[in-house]
RNA sequence: GGCGACGUGGCGGAAUUGGCAUACGCGGCGGAUUCAAAAUCCGCUUCCGGAAACGGAGUGAGGGUUCGAGUCCCUCCGUCGCUACCA
């Protein structure tokens, strides 16, 4: 290597003079604020232009440092922002840090360093690595979900949703003082939790505050919920899978705890409904759409002894059909039967049941078990009585944890009844024999008559509708949606997280902690360590100064509690995916110390309209979101990966319409454009027997690959980096050996940006040969001196023109591949011609965007003194853009036999004439006879002759 | 099991609306330059046949629509991602 360095020409583009150039010209964009953009009212910041607001996911600062896949959204999302900078807008771009929560938590406690001390390292450490990549991030803007000064706000927010409740006449969030004046009016009514109306007149004080409290957005709930004892926390549903923690993969057991939740329920239906109107991925609307997972159907009340067994069904027309009842080992009733005296048979089943992990009940999920209760039920449309089991395949946090078993059409329950000979009986037409299989499709429904209703020939859907409003007559059921989506378990027994503002009487009544008395700080602590137990002990617990204070002194409203009043602080924390929720809002005006977000900075970098609004100045709360003529979400583009396609994105939407309708926002949905960035996989080898060998013990050899102990051939596949096939690249190396612009060349050249594709070093060297082809074009290599032409030639300009088109074309549907294809292509046809002054400045400008430093120091040799960065984007003369001449095939039966040379304004006839008129087509039109022409100008003759 | 995405040269990929399949890069081969090599520049490189002209096949497999299909429709196979007894 040292060797040919030597004999290299000095001027050389090589890793040497890149990283010299990069470090050059970070250093001057810092100390110019190239990148940095005010905000409406700013001294030099025109409101005029429109606004773009380009957004990446803001990383997780780990331990490990940027890994090769992080960069690849943040340089697409810098060609866009560097793009339409030169396009005239105002661009927000910035970037921060997740820095809250497990990850970060879980390497502190494996260094065994204080994590407030591993989270600044790690920052640290990925701001140099993204400011090597020279990406053009605002970074006045930088935040961390750390700072004090940003989770004051996210305690904030949380609040307003703790004074909030859910109004269903308005379907929208509104503050709880307004439902404390509807039932004091009288004009709304309380009701209980069986939905029983109950008099607000007649309650206590004590009733009364409970009530509002169970209305809240941000409410106290006993939950079972996920406890990981390993991780000494709860985990919200989405964080566990197939029964274990998602980070760590430690089991999960189910525990009834009281933890704060979110009401995200009651946004069910307009989270749903908001999908249909942002530009997102299908993929991830649809997995979000199953995450929320709507159901249409009626809860329906079997009589079972005194009471009533509820249901929920989505095939109410079915009901004629239901032999038996099944409800979870969790249900009520079981514990009922229990206590009344029965079999240890049912005890051991539902103790074994209730103990398993979901693991387990996965494993055999084949395999139905289940054990009798002993009790029948009413089935109020035959009238039979129907036997009522307890079985592990109902779950008891999907519907009322129990159903009606219709074994002729689920094929769940035709399983269940086939192991326990339970009866079957076919309802509705189709399919092959109900013995054998079930018909769970949909056709008339049969054997559906009682006294009073027959739903006989009916096809399924009037079958249901019938039904339904047969059962509401009769008082036993209800039309009723169902939703698979359950509330947001918002409390963590951790210590590396936001504390809520929250204390407790000695009663165990909680109190908001007052505004201004905002940031109810994290204490600090020696032993931050979770407690690993079988019973949930939040570490906050330890700092008992902190811990216990006074009313006054936590900063709760004198006028709810006396200030000299003993309190307890809750000790849970909120969950990592707090400070993701509003990020993209704090950016918009990050040191506002008396709003989470300045309105008008809010307003301007928020609402997007087809015409610009004259008047940014409203007051928040205005209602001013315009269906019409505003974009739906806010943020005009945000690039991450798709692993968060559920989690934080329903968060962040959710969180998103509290703030809209409090009117402290100005979108109903925070992203408008969603875009996922493809994995970056890496190689990896496979022997015979399928396991995988790392790369670093595979040597090539004649064309294929081998294990260099055994000899033994091996496949080359593609696998995600991990350490154990030691196939991790580290962006650090990469920029040393090639420098930062061709590592976002190669990035960006590796395929389409929504694809995943494996890291190949082998291929980085193709684009950096590029940049030195680029630099040679203009510089001389020997002595550094600027060589131009004098007069630019013809058919160079022309070329020019076409890439010009090309580049912008592509930068804007994210094509950044292509784009990078046809600089490759201008500059090898520009090879050995070379470039005139005003050529070679309009090529530096459309590097710009991909290769920021080669562009800067280009455009700085042009004699520029300000940053090529601010200059405009280059415009292209349409009329180089088509040529006089073209070639057009000429294809015979589809197949191309000859090409013309014809005007590119050729009509129809005079290609006909063309075409036929070739020495080559006739000769093979010899003895044929034409019976068609297809002529398309400007693209293609096709003959149809036999 | 369900949902979704994707299958194009030796490899990464291109083909934006049904219109010249394989742009561009890597790798490989050859040439120029060089004492020699590296680097650079130029050329060739889907497969089969052929010295070439040219012919034939060809976008996972099979079928269909069309003058014309990588692209649209149906069936199947494979890979990846998500999800998983959701009543």
């Amino acid at each position: 290597m040292t060797d040919q360095n030597q004999d290299r020409p000095s001027h050389r583009y090589d890793a040497t003079v890149a990283n010299a150039l990069e470090s050059r010209w970070q250093s001057w964009w810092d100390e110019q604020g190239t990148y940095v953009v005010g905000n409406p009212g700013d001294s030099r910041f025109d409101e005029g232009r429109p606004k773009y607001y380009c957004l990446d996911m803001f990383p997780y600062p780990s331990g490990a440092g940027l890994h090769v896949g992080h960069p690849e959204g943040y340089i697409g999302s810098d060609i866009i922002s560097r793009f339409k900078r030169m396009n005239g807008f105002n661009v927000l771009h910035p970037m921060g840090f997740d820095s809250f929560g497990l990850p970060a938590e879980q390497y502190a406690v494996q260094t065994g360093v204080h994590p407030r001390d591993t989270t600044i390292k790690a920052i640290n450490t990925f701001r140099r690595q993204l400011k090597g990549f020279g990406f053009s991030y605002d970074w006045s803007r930088e935040i961390s979900t750390t700072d004090e000064s940003y989770y004051r706000w996210t305690q904030w927010i949380w609040l307003k949703a703790y004074q909030s409740f859910f109004d269903p006449a308005t379907q929208k969030a509104s503050p709880i003082g307004r439902l404390l004046d509807q039932l004091e009016s009288g004009s709304v009514q309380p009701f209980d939790v069986d939905g029983t109306q109950m008099q607000w007149s007649a309650m206590d004080d004590s009733s009364r505050r409970d009530y509002l409290d169970t209305r809240r957005l941000a409410y106290l709930g006993e939950q079972t919920v996920n406890w990981c004892p390993r991780l000494g926390t709860v985990l919200a549903n989405e964080e566990v899978i197939d029964g274990r923690s998602e980070r760590g993969g430690f089991p999960v057991l189910r525990k009834p705890l009281r933890q704060w939740m979110f009401r995200i329920t009651e946004y069910a239906d307009r989270l749903l409904e908001d999908l249909d109107v942002v530009d997102w991925p299908e993929s991830t609307r649809t997995m979000q759409r199953e995450w929320i997972g709507r159901s249409e159907g009626a809860t329906i009340r079997f009589p079972v002894g005194d009471g009533d067994l509820e249901i929920f069904t989505t095939r109410p027309d079915t009901i004629f059909g239901a032999t038996y009842m099944v409800v979870a080992p969790e249900h009520p009733l079981v514990d009922s039967v229990i206590a009344a005296g029965c079999d240890s048979a049912l005890t051991e089943y539902v103790t074994a049941s209730r103990n398993r992990s979901d693991v387990d009940r996965m494993a055999d999920s084949k395999e139905k078990t289940g054990v009798s209760l002993g009790i029948e039920a009413t089935n109020p449309a035959t009238g039979r009585s129907i036997p009522v089991w307890t079985a592990d395949y109902v779950l008891a946090g999907y519907g009322t944890g129990a159903i009606m078993a219709v074994p002729g059409h689920d094929q769940r329950d035709h399983d269940f009844a086939r192991a326990f000979d339970l009866p079957i009986v076919s309802v509705v037409e189709g399919g092959d024999d109900v013995e054998h299989a079930a018909w769970c499709g949909s056709g008339n429904a049969m054997n559906s008559v009682n006294d009073r209703i027959s739903l006989d020939g009916l096809d399924t859907q009037s079958a249901k509708d019938v039904v339904i409003d047969w059962l509401e007559s009769e008082g036993c059921g209800n039309r009723h949606v169902n939703y698979k989506l359950r509330d947001w378990l918002f409390s963590r027994q951790r210590y590396w997280g936001e504390p809520f503002p929250i204390v407790y009487d000695e009663q165990g009544r909680h109190y908001p902690v007052s505004d201004s008395a905002l940031p109810v700080m994290l204490p600090e602590l020696e032993d931050y360590e979770p407690v690993e137990s079988d019973e949930p002990t939040p570490p906050l617990g330890k700092a008992l100064d902190w811990v216990n204070t006074t009313a006054g002194e936590a900063g709760v409203d004198p006028d709810l509690l006396d200030p000299d009043t003993p309190v307890r602080r809750e000790t849970n924390t909120m969950p990592g995916w707090a400070g993701s929720c509003w990020y993209f809002l704090r950016y918009c005006s990050p040191s506002c110390e008396d709003r989470f977000v300045d309105p008008r900075a809010e307003r301007y970098w928020l609402l997007s309209e087809r015409s610009k609004p004259s008047d940014v100045s409203l007051a928040p709360g205005e209602e001013s979101f315009d269906a019409k003529n505003n974009q739906v979400g806010g943020v005009d583009l945000y690039i991450g990966g798709a692993e968060h396609a559920v989690l934080h994105l329903l968060y962040a939407r959710f969180w998103h319409k509290i703030l809209f309708d409090l009117g402290e926002v100005s979108t109903p949905e925070p992203m408008n454009k969603l875009f996922h960035q493809g994995m970056i996989t890496s190689f990896a080898y496979k022997r015979a027997d399928g396991s995988l060998v790392a790369v670093d013990a595979v040597c090539e050899r004649d064309g294929g690959h081998v294990e260099r102990e055994t000899g033994e051939s091996v496949e080359r596949i593609v696998a995600k980096m991990s350490k154990s096939l030691r196939n991790v690249v580290n962006p650090d190396d990469v920029v040393a050996e090639y420098g930062a612009d061709t590592m976002r060349l190669y990035e960006m050249y590796m395929g389409p940006l929504e694809a995943s594709a494996p890291w190949n070093t082998r291929d980085i060297v193709g684009v950096h040969r590029f940049l030195q082809r680029a630099w040679r074009l203009v510089i001389d290599e020997e002595n550094g001196a600027l060589h131009l032409l004098e007069e630019g030639d013809d058919a160079v300009e022309r070329s020019l023109h076409r890439t010009i088109h090309k580049v912008g074309e592509d930068i804007q549907r994210l094509a950044f591949n292509t784009a990078i294809a046809a600089m490759i292509e201008f500059v090898n046809e520009a090879t050995g011609v070379g470039l005139s002054r005003a050529q070679f400045e309009k090529f530096t400008l459309l590097l710009a965007p991909f290769v920021p430093h080669v562009a800067e120091e280009f455009w700085h040799r042009l004699g520029r003194e300000s940053s090529v960065a601010l200059e405009s984007w280059p415009v292209f003369d349409p009329s180089m853009l088509v040529d006089d001449q073209v070639e057009i095939p000429v294809q015979i039966l589809g197949k191309v036999r000859s090409r013309i040379l014809v005007a590119a304004d050729a009509d129809q006839k005079t290609l006909e004439a063309a075409a036929l008129a070739d020495e080559r087509i006739s000769e093979l039109l010899e003895g044929l006879t034409v019976r068609k022409m297809v002529v398309v100008p400007g693209r293609l003759v096709n003959i149809v002759a036999n």
